[in-house]
DNA sequence: CGCTCAATTTGATCCAGATCAAAGCAAGGC
DNA sequence: GCCTTGCTTTGATCTGGATCAAATTGAGCG
């Protein structure tokens, strides 16, 4: 209505050429022109409020999403009854790209605090992939960085104590958010302790007492969801997990 | 085309339009002659066997491959030396999906049986993909089938006990030999109990008691690597875990 | 300000599954 | 045939993390 909405929105419906993310979005690699043609077919809505829902489980596959700003948590729900955290996303990261393949949505996606979201019609950015090849290609990279991070993923759960869970967790977070040029040492979780116990297969107490210990052992400070990490070296040490020990155990006698 | 063929090279070197794998694999849902096109940049190489690598991890990324015949493990090694495995797979699944991202495989891949591989160099099939809208379809849901069954997988592992893991691993199987043609209730696993507890996040012994467990219980027959399912609807109850446990605990009201 | 409600922390106990250990068993080589 | 070798099974023990329970903190709000 006033000028002061105006400005408002303009931050929020700022173009893909403008967007501090290009670098790690789809616009990746593209042509300034092809930017553009990407943009014309970007649709930003109102932001999202903590609790709203993006899209739900089971819902008809129309759009991929891009977080802008905020972030996002996707999540199932277990049969009996309570649900179960499948990841949390961060600006310059999609949604929606397991329900590419069966037309509907396998998992639901809500704001975990006011969020901002481009939306991504996919017939069109389909048809717009077939006309601009580093597009597609763009697309590709996009769908396999996702497929190798689950992967990484699988392999950190199947073989982790809960310590290397965490560590890995508090890590990836630190690098998403220095990638995205906030701080890698100091941030502000915008999940519960719950959800990040679903997400890695731990209970939250657990969650809990591993972020208590951490903090005792100075590699972090913690403070409800605001975390410093002190000693990133220590938690880099806790991923590339027994190796140490391999290392002054067994000298290989050739 | 000619009838000079030699037959055995015949038998592996059959065309797409003539593959058994068509409705599993890339050509599904695609127009003959775009079906030629795509066979004409496979190839065909000699069969791996037991043991042999169809790539390692950190190769450079060149092609991706499809399992025509056979059985391969995929697996990456822990920073303590043993081996930890990513996926089985089956005819007609592609493997390679995880580097197109970085350029290099992020895994090793190696056949558990004699295996016959149809090998599609990534570039041209981009280039292919980009001349022929359905293929780019196609390719998409393949890269996002990947994702949401790892994500399916992830939301197992992070909240199973072994016993569902191991029948949800079996059923999986199951369902694969089926849709192959081949009996949903009667194979040979081609891999170890090592290597399917190390895929489930399970050690060794436990995929082998769950084994004798199942037997006694008298939902399998297991003689080594022939397994028989003898109740199949046990299997999927336990995968549909606790459900029934809340059943008969509190009936809903209404 | 005090109340409510939810999230988090902390403590105590328990158990599924890992680990350690040893025996059984098929398959290939000589 | 016998020996080796590498699965696989089976048994015994141990432990990390789940679960149960209760106290603590903090935020929102009338």
């Amino acid at each position: 209505m006033t000028e002061k909405n105006v400005i408002s929105l303009d931050k929020i419906k700022v173009a893909c050429r403008d967007c501090s993310l290009s670098t790690l979005c789809l616009p990746m690699g593209l042509r300034p022109e092809d930017v553009d043609r990407l943009d014309a077919i970007v649709k930003r809505n109102r932001p999202l409020q903590r609790g709203d829902n993006l899209f739900r489980a089971g819902e008809p596959f129309r759009s991929l999403y891009v977080v802008k700003t905020g972030a996002v948590k996707t999540f199932t729900q277990t049969n009996d009854g309570d649900e179960q955290v499948v990841g949390f996303h961060l600006p310059g990261e999609v949604l929606g790209l397991d329900a590419i393949q069966d037309g509907s949505h396998g998992c639901s996606a809500r704001a975990l605090e006011t969020t901002a979201i481009c939306e991504l019609p996919f017939e069109r950015l389909e048809d717009l992939s077939s006309n601009i090849p580093s597009l597609q290609h763009q697309m590709f990279r996009l769908l396999s960085k996702e497929i190798s991070h689950e992967a990484e993923m699988m392999a950190l759960l199947g073989r982790c104590t809960a310590e290397e869970c965490v560590a890995s967790f508090l890590l990836s977070l630190s690098e998403r958010f220095r990638r995205r040029g906030f701080s890698a040492t100091d941030f502000f979780l915008s999940m519960s302790r719950q959800e990040i116990g679903s997400y890695l297969g731990l209970a939250l107490e657990t969650v809990s007492r591993l972020f208590t210990r951490f903090q005792e052992d100075e590699i972090l400070k913690v403070e409800r969801k605001h975390v410093q990490i002190l000693d990133i070296e220590r938690l880099r040490a806790m991923v590339t997990h027994q190796v140490h020990l391999e290392a002054h155990r067994a000298h290989p006698s050739t």
